[in-house]
DNA sequence: ATTAATTTTTAGGTTTGTCTAAAAATTTGA
DNA sequence: TCAAATTTTTAGACAAACCTAAAAATTAAT
C-alpha cells in the first residue's frame, strides 16, 4: 500500500519532527534530505495527505499522522534491528551498514521482523546507539547528554552519536572511542573547548570540541 | 544500473531457459511467469536487449548474454541464500520463505551477499533442494531422479523438490518427507503408479504419483 | 499453398515519481 | 506597512513500467 518512497518520506519526517522538538517540517528541509527539489516534495505531500499519512496545511509544513507515525516508526524499527543483524551477525563495522540498512528497512513481513528481533535477543538500541522500538512503536527511553556539556572530572559512559556520517565513526574507530567504553573528563580548554579524555581509565585520547558535540554520553 | 523489475525477467529468462534445455524463451511464457500481458514483455525485452543483457530477434524469443546470465545468477545466488538464512538462522519453514526471498534477492551489496554466504557456513544448496551458485556464478552439481523413476526395493535420499508451492511443501511436512531422509520402495501400484515408501527405515508412507514426480532424490 | 489461428509487436494511454520554470503565498526588514 | 526576498505550490514534461486494442508476423490446418 505503502511505496518504497513514500515509506522514506514518512522516515525523514519521523526524524526531522524529532529534530524540531515536535513542530512542522518544512517543504525545503524535506527536499534537503530526500535529495530531491522542493516541487517533487509538493507533489508527494499532496499526496501522503490524501491517504491520510500526514497532517499537511499548504505553506506551513507536516507532520506526521496516528497511521503515518506507525508505518515511519516501523520503517525505523526494520532499519535499527537490521543494523545490529550486521554488525553482530555479519561482522560489518559501524561505519559500512547504513546503506545497507536503507535497503533492508522496506522488506516487508511482519514475521520476519519479528523472528530477526527474537534472533537478536530484543536488542533495545541499534550499533550507533539509537533506540529500536518494539512492535508496537514504542521507543526505549535513554536520557543522555552531549559530551561537550560535561564538566571536568566527571565519568561517563559513550552511549550514541548524533552524526553517523562513515567519515565520524571511522575516526572514533581511530581513538578507540567505542559504544560502552568509559570517559573520564581529564581537561577541557578553555581556548577551544577540546576535551582531553581518559578512556576506559587506561588511555588518554584528545577530542575536539566537534566531536564532543556529536557523542552521547550518560 | 538494474532495477528490481529488470532482474526479476532476466531471473525468470534464466530459469525458463534451464528449464527448455537452453533453447530461447518466449514473449508468451515470461508473461504468465511475470503475470503481466505480452505487450509489455515485448516493451521490456527491447529495452533489456538495448542493455546488452539478452540476444533478442523479434518473434524468435530471448536468451541471456554472459552480463545478463552474470546478473541472473547473482539475484539466484541471493534468493537461495537468503532462503538458508530465514530456516536455518530464524526458524522459518521452507513452505513461508518463498515470498521473502523474493524480496530480499534484490538487495544490492556484493559484501553483504560474501558476509552472508560465510556466515551460513557457505551452504551448497538451499532449504529446498536448489544448488546456490557460488560468486563467480557456478553452480554446485548433483545428479538425481524423480522419485517416479526409481524401481522397487531401492532406497533413496531426498535431496529436493521440483514444485516450491507452500501447499505441496506442506503436504510432505504432513508426511514427515523432508529434506535428507532416506526411502526405500516398498512397492508401487501397477494402476496408478502410487509409491508406498519406508522413510528413515521406520516409517511407512503412502506417495501419490503426482507427488512421486515432483521429489527429487539420489 | 492459402487461409485460419496463434503469437508477438506496435500504437496510444495511464500512474508514479521526478524535473524546470513560473506563479502564488509567506516572511523579512527598511 | 509595504516592497523585496524567500519559500512553497502549480503547470507542464519526462522516464519507467504497465495496460488495451489493433496490426503484423509466424505457425498450423485444410
Ligand atoms: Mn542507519
Ligand atoms: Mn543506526
Ligand atoms: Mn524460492
Ligand atoms: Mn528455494
Amino acid at each position: 500500500m505503502t511505496s518504497f518512497t513514500e515509506e522514506n518520506y514518512l522516515k525523514i519526517i519521523y526524524m526531522l519532527t524529532e529534530q524540531n522538538g515536535g513542530s512542522e517540517v518544512s517543504t525545503n528541509e524535506l527536499a534537503e534530505h530526500t535529495q530531491t527539489k522542493a516541487a517533487s516534495v509538493s507533489d508527494m505531500l499532496r499526496k501522503l495527505a490524501e491517504k491520510n499519512l500526514i497532517n499537511y496545511r499548504k505553506y506551513q509544513g507536516v507532520t506526521l499522522t496516528k497511521e503515518g507515525q506507525h508505518i515511519a516508526l516501523s520503517v525505523i524499527r526494520k532499519h535499527r534491528l537490521w543494523e545490529v543483524f550486521l554488525v553482530e551477525k555479519l561482522g560489518f563495522g559501524w561505519d559500512e551498514i547504513h546503506d545497507i540498512a536503507e535497503q533492508l528497512e522496506h522488506i516487508d513481513s511482519k514475521e520476519l521482523t519479528e523472528k530477526l528481533d527474537k534472533f537478536l535477543g530484543n536488542p533495545q538500541f541499534d550499533p550507533h546507539g539509537d533506540p529500536i522500538p518494539d512492535a508496537k512503536g514504542k521507543m526505549p527511553s535513554m536520557s543522555s547528554h552531549k559530551l561537550s556539556e560535561i564538566a571536568v572530572d566527571q565519568t561517563v559512559v559513550m552511549v550514541g552519536v548524533t552524526v553517523h556520517s562513515p567519515a565520524f565513526l571511522q575516526h572514533l574507530d581511530k581513538n578507540n572511542i567505542t559504544l560502552g567504553c568509559s570517559i573520564r573528563i581529564q581537561e577541557v580548554s578553555e581556548f577551544d573547548k577540546s576535551f582531553t579524555i581518559i578512556l576506559n581509565n587506561t588511555q588518554s585520547v584528545f577530542v575536539s570540541n566537534e566531536v564532543a558535540k556529536n557523542l552521547l554520553v550518560k
